[in-house]
RNA sequence: GUGGCCAUGGUAUAAUGGUCAUUACUUCGGUUUGUGGUACCGAAAAUACGGGUUCAAUUCCCGUUGGCCACCCCA
């Protein structure tokens, strides 16, 4: 028995016997001799000198996940379910396809796509030699896979439109902050192969009602970007327009006119807001055409009644969109507008260029994607102001205790009988107290735990112990299933 | 990529240029070795990493790494 234990810290001591390899950190974590004296049953003293030092508990740094990358843990799940399975339904209920694409492609792809230039492609791309010295790069958002995926899987020869929908990890190289990881993910949809305004109407719809059914309230930010020549035209009437105000805009816009001055029209910088006030809108360089689709466009969403607002200023940072053009928002409380997270939930528009321009047939095209990190966060916060969301919690009521040698060899033999005809328990076969495992029961929060000893091993019988009134039944153990429907307490699997 | 703030057990925190670094939660064990919710007792568990100043650094300084936040950009 251990009467007395003492703990020296020998700082001194490892101070001056520095040892050579002193780069290794764990290694250099602080040796502690410890020397417990203790007394044994006889009442003589002993003093041994536990081992050296014991290697840091702590982990090391460089076992953490890399910067900007995050488990998704147990706690959060109900919060990622509630959204994917969300995802899956509107998916379903639209009738788009479920697709997977890899996570790796070649390079060149992602180039191509959204273009040289962009921030995506040039700062933010995880890129690399692959074996055989291809440049391969993980997917920084879906879209050009997707497009990809149509074309090389002969989608054009489908009845159009061909609707896909996705969700999967993305990874851009950014710097990590509030709502933005290194990598992320996105629920995609896509619509291949029709233009018309219904098509984007629906998307945008899809992605409106995403948010509310899980009780996300939101409006559309839409905007019009026109074709490419419209465009074309615009960008030079905008840079004639900011280089007149030069003198009056902010640094990151000077440079902005050369490089993508449409970005200049989100400028956040006060200094800039008049001069982006006065600019020369997009909407008014647009051709009859895409004026005529935006309207239509706009119409079908008063028709479906989805909020927006027009913003002209909206234009985006992939090259690929043409015409229109939206980014949905979550509704901020007037409360919390001071609380960040400004950043959209999603965002998409069309792309009626972008699969000619890969390589396949010139084929119109509109998709979105929401970022998932973002409304997990935005679902987390509507928990915390005590609104409801739909959680998906599969809870048992059950919970199964064992207690000595012989029930615990039965117990997992009877959970998975029970499991087969469709009762799921709760259990923890390895805690050996039956207290223990009663505590645990108790922190489930289950109503009834069912208690196999070695006197019903022997009996064939077993416990059902109400955990509210204490009241318990001993019943046989082939009737388990009956007793328990019977009390209404059973989880059936299927169906 | 730029800037601001920050770094103490698993989590959340307290304190200090010099005994054994505080507290709570969690975890584990015990108070009846067949009965939980409460109570009590006990245990495990931390100064991110590297360097500098100092007789002495968890504390002061520098660097690294990481986190949070804003910008940029985007989801």
């Amino acid at each position: 028995m251990v009467i007395k234990k003492q703990t020296i810290k020998l700082k001194k001591v490892q101070k001056n016997s520095k040892p050579s390899f002193e780069k290794n950190k764990k290694i250099t974590k602080k040796p502690v001799v410890k020397t417990k004296a203790t007394v044994d049953n006889k009442g003589s003293e002993v003093t041994k000198k536990t081992e050296e030092k014991k290697p840091s508990k702590k982990f090391s740094k460089d076992l953490a996940p890399l910067r900007g990358m995050k488990d998704i843990l147990p706690k959060d799940e109900q919060f990622w379910k509630a959204a994917h399975h969300e995802a899956e339904d509107i998916a379903h209920a639209y009738n788009f396809g479920w697709i997977e694409t890899p996570i790796l492609e070649e390079v060149s792809l992602f180039i191509r796509s959204i273009g040289k230039g962009t921030d995506v492609v040039d700062k933010e791309m995880y890129v690399f030699e692959d074996r055989d010295g291809s440049k391969v790069g993980l997917r920084p958002e879906a879209t050009a896979s997707l497009v990809r995926s149509y074309i090389t899987n002969g989608m054009q020869s489908e009845s159009q439109p061909v609707k896909v929908w996705t969700c999967g990890p993305m990874f851009r190289h950014d710097r990590p902050q509030a709502g933005r990881f290194r990598q992320f993910h996105q629920f995609n949809c896509e619509s291949f192969g029709v233009k018309d305004a219904s098509v984007d109407a629906e998307l945008i719809v899809v992605a409106y009602n995403f948010l509310n059914d899980l009780g996300i309230s939101s409006t559309v930010f839409i905007n019009s970007i026109g074709s490419k020549e419209d465009r074309d035209n615009y960008t030079i009437e905008l840079v004639a327009y900011l280089r007149s105000k030069r003198s009056y805009l902010c640094d990151d816009c000077k440079k902005r006119m050369n490089k993508n001055p449409l970005r200049s029209l989100d400028c956040k910088v006060e200094q800039c807001q008049p001069v982006i006030e006065d600019a020369p809108k997009i909407i008014d360089w647009l051709g009859v055409e895409s004026k005529k689709y935006f309207m239509k466009v706009l119409e079908y969403l008063d028709e479906l009644e989805v909020p927006y607002m027009l913003q002209p200023t909206l234009v985006r940072g992939l090259d690929y969109y043409t015409d229109t053009v939206f980014e949905i928002y979550e509704d901020q409380d007037k409360a919390d507008t001071q609380k960040s997270s400004q950043g959209a939930l999603g965002g998409g528009g069309r792309y009626d260029l972008l699969i000619g321009q890969l390589g396949g047939q010139p084929t119109p095209a509109s998709g979105f994607a929401i970022g998932l990190e973002r409304v997990v966060m935005a679902l987390k916060n509507l928990k915390e102001k005590g609104k409801n969301i739909p959680i998906v919690e599969k809870r048992s009521k059950i919970f199964f205790a064992q207690l000595g040698d012989q029930a615990r060899m039965r117990a997992l033999g009877l959970i998975e009988k029970l499991r087969r005809e469709g009762v799921l328990v709760y259990h923890n076969i390895g805690k050996s107290s039956l207290k223990g495992q009663l505590e645990l029961a108790n922190k489930y929060g289950v109503t009834h735990s069912l208690i196999l000893g070695q006197k019903e091993v022997l009996d064939g019988t077993i416990i059902i112990r109400d955990m509210d009134s204490g009241i318990q039944e001993i019943v046989d153990q082939q009737k388990i299933k009956q007793e328990l429907k019977k009390n209404n307490l059973i989880t059936i699997k299927s169906e």
